[in-house]
RNA sequence: GGGCUCGUAGUAUAGUCCGGAUAGUACUUGGGCCUCCGGAGCCUAGGACCCGGGUUCAAAUCCCGGCGAGCCCGCCA
């Protein structure tokens, strides 16, 4: 397809742009310590405002060979050798530092390789399966914005986990078997379930007005006892009811992860694992270690040795099991379907996950990585389904979009209603992703209306805008003629044109960095830097408009941001506009 | 009370794991920029590492002690 000399000569069997950058600097530095007859095993190479590639190895040698940090780097600078056409263009010594720059062939390639690789641009080659479990969000209500903290970071991380090669498979698993499923077919029994209502949204009614009966009337606390003991025990009747109420509240939730991009390829019922009796076995099996101990008829497992002072129960002294001997068993079935577990879990896990996954480590289990993300609360507070304090996520996305309508409107006032109503619709599903994803997980967040509605800061829409920018270029120049079948990169040399390549070529690492550190939040900063270096190229260097022999190469350049921006768009599962 | 996590400009955050050069970005605020490919844009100015010790040639980053916030500490999930 591409008609390009150039690309025939260079474009073979080269792997990982920044990557391969990385690994050359890495050679060319440990040869050159070696002959200045230094040993180490850190190259302290950093990315850097002032280089591609940073190294402060002067420092971490001077004391080991008494010498100042610039009296070192000196004589191992003096060793350096670069190679011709290699991806290093120059070494040079900043005080202490010694600096490396990618190449011209560096730049080249990295745009013949995105306009060869297209979509697959960023894809590593990392392989095995990863079972990612996100959101399994109680199916008593509809997800609200904690939950959809959740959702978000699972799929994003799922997709970048895709991209860096792996084969992932999502799973929600639905607890079935808590009390609140109960006290929702209990609901069911003795409320009205609103037809007229998104059926997630009559499930919470349902379930947040049998709780306020049960705590005000307590003598029909025993009549929910009794349907979770049928349900255990596997009551047809009973079974049957559960599965009514769960499906119908599961149908709702579905529909607002369809909404927001997001997919679930399984989804697995806790209560398969009582009805199989592997949770039985489980639980035989760590009866059977030296740390249970049977106190007033149930099961305890002591983990004070691996640090955690609270013992785990996992067996009731009415013999039945709980949450985290179930969890136990699922996890203990997922080890047998994949290489790698991956659970993003609330902050309110933190304590049950640690213990969950010392008990699979003492029984020789593999054990789960999970990516803790803490809580989203309201101003007045803590959210609960329960008692129906929550923003839902399906009140957030409506707003959102409402907003989105408006300032579509206003900057679209010609274009035809169903246009500003999809363009509404994909700006605004952005904005909800972007925004919940751009933060670490780590952080705790307070829910603000107005900032959730608020389109001027810099997220979703600047990085679609940018794409959009960029497709309008492509199709303008293909109306005037202009083609980049026949370019030479080598005229990419304005510092927005360089600092563009760059940014683009770093994509391969971001991933890469991403899917080894399961922060999703870097690929969200990524986007906005890259639609940032696409804007100021814009604004500086001219494309259809300029000379013949730039002309060309500006527009692949142009070319591979939109590609680039559609990856790392689509890596965060929001969609990337051909306009807006 | 014990444990875990967090604390960076007026606000929201990146960087912290693995210590290095001028702490990056957005909103807000003050200046500018359309004879030119989409102004949801670009340029520019201002402003921050919770406090106190310690380690180090070097601390936002590591250690200790405070203070403040969130979460957990149930035979719930």
């Amino acid at each position: 397809m591409l008609r390009n000399n150039y690309v025939l000569s260079c474009c073979v069997n080269f792997d990982f742009m920044f990557l391969k950058f990385k690994d050359e600097v890495s050679s060319i530095l440990s040869d050159a310590i070696a002959k200045s007859g230094f040993e180490t095993d850190d190259l302290a190479l950093a990315e850097s405002p002032h280089a591609d590639l940073a190294s402060s190895v002067g420092f971490k040698l001077a004391s080991k060979y008494k010498q100042s940090p610039k009296a070192i780097s000196e004589k191992i600078y003096a060793n350096i050798s670069l190679q011709a056409d290699s991806y290093v263009a120059n070494a040079q010594m900043t005080g202490p530092y010694i600096n490396f720059f990618t190449s011209r062939t560096f730049l080249n390639e990295t745009v013949l390789r995105v306009l060869l690789d297209r979509e697959n641009f960023g894809n590593l080659g990392n392989y095995g399966k990863v079972i990612l479990e996100h959101t399994s969000a109680n199916p008593d209500g509809p997800l609200h914005i904690g939950h959809i903290r959740n959702s978000v970071i699972g799929d994003t991380l799922a997709r970048i986990l895709k991209r860096a090669g792996y084969d992932v498979e999502t799973q929600y698993y639905i607890n079935d078997m808590g009390r609140q499923i109960a006290v929702v077919v209990w609901g069911l029994e003795n409320f009205k379930f609103d037809t007229t209502k998104k059926k997630d949204h009559a499930i919470a009614e349902v379930y947040i007005n049998a709780n306020k009966t049960l705590v005000d009337e307590k003598e029909h606390s025993p009549e929910v006892d009794a349907i979770m003991k049928k349900y255990e025990i596997g009551d047809p009747e009973i079974e049957g009811k559960f599965k009514g109420a769960i499906d119908t509240c599961m149908e709702g939730i579905k529909e607002s992860l369809t909404r927001m991009n997001i997919h679930h390829d399984k989804f697995i019922w806790e209560s398969r694992f009582v009805r199989s009796g592997e949770v039985n076995l489980i639980m035989d099996r760590v009866k059977a270690l030296d740390r249970t101990e049977l106190k007033d008829g149930a099961f305890m497992v002591d983990l004070k040795d691996v640090g955690i002072q609270k013992s785990l129960v996992i067996q009731r002294s009415d013999g039945t099991s709980l949450y985290t001997t179930r969890d136990l068993s699922y996890h203990e079935w997922k080890t047998t379907q994949c290489d790698r577990m991956i659970d993003i879990l609330g902050a309110d896990h933190k304590l049950i996950s640690s213990q969950l996954k010392a008990v699979l480590h003492i029984l020789g289990s593999k054990e789960p990585e999970i990516v803790i993300f803490e809580f989203v609360s309201l101003p007045e507070g803590s959210m609960s389904t329960r008692r129906g304090v929550f923003i839902s996520a399906d009140e957030l996305i409506d707003e959102v979009e409402k907003a989105a309508y408006d300032v579509v409107d206003k900057k679209l006032p010609d274009k035809d209603d169903e246009f500003k109503k999809m363009v509404a619709k994909f700006v605004s599903i952005g904005a909800v992703r972007y925004d919940i994803i751009r933060i670490s997980p780590e952080k705790a967040t307070t829910f603000d209306w107005k900032e959730a509605v608020d389109f001027e800061k810099q997220g979703a829409p600047f990085i679609q805008y940018a794409h959009a920018r960029a497709c309008s270029i492509i199709k303008n120049a293909k109306d005037e003629g202009v083609s980049f079948e026949d370019f030479d990169p080598n005229v990419l040399l304005e510092s927005q044109e360089i600092g563009l390549i760059k940014k683009i070529a770093a994509f391969e690492s971001v991933i890469d960095n991403a899917s080894r550190e399961l922060k999703p939040n870097i690929v969200a900063i990524y986007a906005r830097e890259l639609a940032d270096a696409f804007n100021q190229f814009y604004r500086f260097v001219p494309v259809i408009t300029a000379e013949p022999e730039f002309r060309s190469a500006r527009l692949a350049l142009v070319e591979c941001s939109r590609i680039v921006l559609a990856n790392a768009l689509d890596t965060l599962g929001i969609f990337a506009p051909e306009s807006m």
